[in-house]
DNA sequence: TTTCTAACA
DNA sequence: TGTTAGGA
């Protein structure tokens, strides 16, 4: 099993969430309404959420606590998936060398430290980890 | 008991 | 966002 897919298992209740990230269940569903996280659904429709989950919300809470409403999180978000989407893509299509590559993660990484969203990178680009 | 959806004195 | 009703 590869890290990107042990980060993405659904492993706890919204109990277990609500105090790993102290959020409400209000707060937590009301994300997922707005499809800033996708938990899987057990048989009887119960949440299931992963780590992924986990660091999502994690980040969510960050944002809000520094004044950020949803529409700004969700901005934040979206550039953060574009700018992985070019990585990706610059990877694909092998313009970077390998050692370019492991050079230009790290850079982004630390650039993500600054702004306080290492775990949202981390999660999108932890398949290139393998 | 826990969690779900929907709705609002 | 909190809280509550009524189910599963």
């Amino acid at each position: 099993m590869n890290d990107d897919t042990r980060r993405n298992q659904p492993l706890f209740p919204i109990s277990i969430v609500m105090k790993l990230t102290e959020l409400s269940a209000r707060q937590i569903r009301y994300y997922e309404e707005h499809e800033l996280i996708h938990p899987a659904r057990t048989d009887g429709n119960r949440r299931m959420f992963s780590f992924n989950d986990v660091d999502i919300l994690l980040e969510i809470k960050t944002l809000i606590e520094q004044g950020v409403n949803l529409a700004g999180i969700k901005r934040v978000f979206e550039l953060n998936r574009q700018a992985v989407n070019i990585l990706k893509d610059e990877v694909k299509n092998e313009q970077m060398s390998e050692a370019a590559l492991h050079r230009r993660l790290k850079r982004e990484l630390m650039h993500a430290g600054r702004l306080g969203k290492t775990s949202l990178i981390q999660g999108e680009l932890s398949r290139f980890f393998h």
